[in-house]
DNA sequence: TCCTGATCTTTACAGTGTCAAGAAAGGCTC
DNA sequence: GAGCCTTTCTTGACACTGTAAAGATCAGGA
């Protein structure tokens, strides 16, 4: 009982290798085709030994996209960190997300798939990358809207407003409806406030 | 040979009700969970008879976004058609396509499910829709500017921000991610030029 | 040493997409 | 009308999937 479950025994750690297994194959196809048995096949084990580790095949699916979920927000995070200026910071907020989008596009769509986790339920781990999410964007808008002597009371809804036009531009272009080009433009006609 | 394969004989219009009963079950759950069998059993048909008039589960879940796409288009039409001012056009425009994915979360998820319909080579059914959605939009931002006395050459950038928002705020409310009474305020703070 | 419990494998079952072969039924020629 | 042909649909089969139950294997404690 000295050592966690997950990190000993026959494999070593099974169910992190399984995880990463699962982001690997996501980069190359998209979740929906995603098999329990593949993702097994790639860790060199058998085909019900995801079973000790996840209860279903959503339940590993969920966990790949929490990890996603992990990449993403730090993505954006130290495209914010290299920003002094609030303008600045928000614009490379928005292309650090649509740029994972654009070079996952498949982890993105793991991550915001709602069949996989339910947006009224996520893991705690998931539940709390959601709220440094939030809060990024949330203090982003806020310091722009200060630096500009703006009214600090419309912050909320300016914040959905700009998330919904970075996710749509992300979704477009993820799902190959946008070129990527067409996106500085776009947020250049826009985003600047 | 005088009347079209696809609505004499045995069933009648067995391709329609077939297209009819998949669109019937996207509006229950989510298209990838749909199966061809499901399908079948619906219109009262044998698992194999779907192969006579598609060439695989894909291909008739692509006829059923088709139709979907359709009724998408024709919300957004009528809802343009029904004001003459360019701001309350473009606001009915942008309510509609979120008040459709609000509505018909799966339905709105095959139509831009770019596994099913690759953007790069849609049917040609599919293709008319797309243009004729395309030129809608424009058509309300090249009428906002001029109305508004602004500079038309960055009409193309404009829409396809006006897209980005709209298409990111009904992503994110089919999907569970924001309430869709967070669309108004949104819009509200943002797509008011 | 043997036991206990966690980990993994084997086996099995229902459901799926897909194909091939056969039955049924409309429309043709005679 | 009879006979045939083509299209439509059904039946049966195969490989694959997710999932559950039962057995094998192995680490650590008595």
């Amino acid at each position: 009982m000295s050592r966690s479950p997950s990190t000993s025994y026959h494999h070593g750690d099974l169910r992190g290798a399984l995880v990463d297994a699962a982001v690997a194959l996501v980069e190359e196809h998209s979740p929906a085709r995603l098999s329990l048995r593949e993702v097994a096949r790639a860790a060199g084990v058998s085909h019900a030994a995801p079973y000790h580790h996840f209860s279903d095949r959503g339940d590993l699916l969920k966990a790949a996209g929490d990890r996603c979920m992990g990449d993403f927000l730090a993505a954006q995070e130290s495209a914010v960190a290299a920003h002094d200026d609030p303008d600045a910071r928000l614009v490379a907020l928005g292309e650090a997300y649509v740029g994972y989008a654009a070079a996952h596009p498949h982890a993105f769509a793991l991550v915001f798939d709602p069949e996989l986790c339910p947006p009224g339920d996520p893991s705690p781990e998931r539940a709390v990358l959601i709220t440094r999410n939030e809060e990024l964007l949330a203090a982003c808008v806020v310091d722009l809207l200060v630096a500009r002597g703006r009214d600090v009371g419309h912050a909320p809804a300016l914040a959905n407003a700009l998330w919904g036009t970075v996710h749509g531009l992300a979704a477009l272009v993820g799902d190959g409806h946008l070129p990527l080009d067409a996106v500085g433009p776009a947020l250049e006609a826009r985003l600047t406030l």
